[in-house]
DNA sequence: TTGAAAGCGCTAACAT
DNA sequence: ATGTTAGCGCTTTCAA
């Protein structure tokens, strides 16, 4: 049988409301006497307080909802990894959700979380999301949205990267390293990351004083399988391109193997470059020049700040915008 | 404020045991006319019910934990996806808990995962470990082991792989083409797990009658870096080798990254075989053989399996042993 | 320094 | 067909 706190109390004869203080650290009224005892007896008896009942009481369950996309896409690991170390260090504990850029499934996740009493929850949005959840509107449950930035309801914070720098330094890069047509591989053109990034693309060709092409920005999904059809297209096509800045490095690889496939060389004939510096980005070969973007803080703050508003009613900084890093590795510069 | 049961069944002029009733689908006794006025002022007023106060009393959370080494490691976040998938399609919650492979560390997360009340937990354990859970010995929460098979008391269920066989297996593909100096790079040599894959190595050798020879073992880590490194070792002590069978497939990565950069070409010169089949494997150049681990199938069985127990009290099907399929892409055979 | 007692929101006999 | 009530294990005033 499962031992509780009255059982404690009674094996060392003092109330329950004193082995709470004692279990809670509020025991400065409590005699060093009784304090050691039941401690004691706790040890004895394998005591491990029942924390749905706290939370019941105290309306908090130290628990944090993680809803992201899709766990297997190597971007959210890292992410998870980072908040869940900092959850971690505060005593909390995280619940995963996959929902597949669906949001249905984000309402039904968000509604679990609830009904769980979590105490707040880090959200990554898909694109399609427009509404705030209806579950959260009668909760205090505070909703921190993470890397995909979108305009929603009663959001208590936002981690994001600046795409538009980012891309901006990518696209900056090539055009240093003598590359006149440079193509755009997008994901998908739809979301706010995505136009932030087309943007940077087209602000660095402005400030170098080359022209925009549409023909150059091709849109298709964030999937090593696009990368590679956009490449075998543009080979099918003719067209002319000396460069591929793609929107993530999963497109980046996939371009690189159909450039492999048609004999051509990268960098020495086709530059490539990523954005997020996935793990698997200093794996492959050539190893891939990226923008990186600090997943795993953006993880580990999102987490932090979600904490300091559940301390602190809010946090200065409720919006943070993390500066993304040229890594310059060996698909973009010639030896 | 957030309304509750008794909210709903003052509204409803009816008691909070039929409102109850409702919310569980106990409602065979409920008239229609007093149902669907209850479930229109549940809807009407938001509300959503309280599952840490229905804890209390039922002793089910609908929260399992997921106990894992790191999700960042490429092999998790499978075995992740295809718990969370199982979980979620039964209406439970995953809880992930990376552990580092950290003995301290696992008995912290066990512990609070118990005063979570959580249903079960899915485990996959660090080599060091030996003993149960203190914390879980008072309980009857189910564990169930994945991946990783060590003997512990008081396991309810076990999902592994046959490493034998996949390592058999991989090393008679080498044997069959042409190779009869296969190294074989083992990660740390105290698991179960790497002893069996191992010995599956030496019953192949010894099948085909080739010698086994000591020094054509070498152990390291699980990692990338060991991978490199032990090609640049065997490399430098000009050791006689035209195969490689990598414990997994980051050490298989490693590994071709040296050749290629002693101009060694895999597979026309050393052959490379990887273990696992993490996601990564397709995409790098050349496309990595390897032996299939169904990593998400394990994932999902076990926590069938934890689900499984926790209706029936057991299950016929409580150690599964899952078989490693060979996967033969570009690393290993010449055209 | 300690304890009595109410109550968190819900479920589950047991009545009616 | 519906309601009464005890109680899950804990925290938290308030009193002693």
């Amino acid at each position: 049988m499962k031992v509780t706190i009255k059982d404690i109390a009674r094996l060392a004869g003092v109330s329950t409301a004193t082995v709470s203080k004692i279990i809670n650290n509020k025991d400065d009224s409590i005699s060093k006497d009784t304090r050691d005892k039941v401690i004691r007896i706790m040890k004895e008896s394998n005591y491990v307080p029942n924390t749905i009942a706290r939370s019941l009481v105290t309306k908090k369950t130290k628990t944090i909802g993680l809803v992201i996309p899709d766990i297997a896409n190597p971007f959210f690991p890292e992410l998870a990894r980072g908040a869940e170390d900092k959850a971690n260090k505060e005593g909390y504990n995280l619940i995963i959700c996959n929902t597949d850029d669906d949001t249905a499934k984000e309402d039904r996740y968000v509604s679990m979380l609830v009904e769980k009493m979590v105490d707040g929850i880090i959200f990554t949005a898909s694109s399609e999301r427009t509404s705030d959840f209806i579950s959260l509107r009668n909760t205090k449950i505070p909703i921190i949205l993470v890397d995909r930035d979108i305009d929603l309801e009663g959001i208590n914070g936002k981690i994001t990267v600046d795409n538009f720098i980012g891309a901006y330094e990518g696209t900056r890069h090539l055009i240093e390293q003598g590359h006149k047509d440079v193509i755009f591989i997008a994901g998908s053109l739809k979301s706010k990351t995505s136009i932030d990034r087309l943007n940077g693309y087209k602000k660095a060709l402005q400030d170098y004083s080359i022209e925009f092409k549409e023909e150059n920005v091709i849109e298709g999904s964030y999937k090593t399988e696009w990368g590679y059809e956009a490449v075998s297209n543009l080979l099918n096509k003719k067209q002319n391109f000396t460069a591929l800045f793609c929107a993530n490095d999963l497109i980046a690889i996939g371009a690189i193997k159909a450039l492999k496939e048609n004999d051509i060389k990268t960098p020495q004939e086709v530059a490539v470059l990523g954005f997020d510096d996935i793990y698997i980005s200093k794996l492959v070969d050539p190893q891939l020049s990226t923008v990186r973007q600090p997943i795993y803080e953006m993880g580990y703050k999102s987490v932090e700040i979600l904490i300091d508003i559940l301390k602190n009613k809010s946090s200065k900084e409720k919006d943070v915008v993390l500066i993304p890093e040229l890594i310059i590795r060996d698909s973009t510069v010639k030896e």
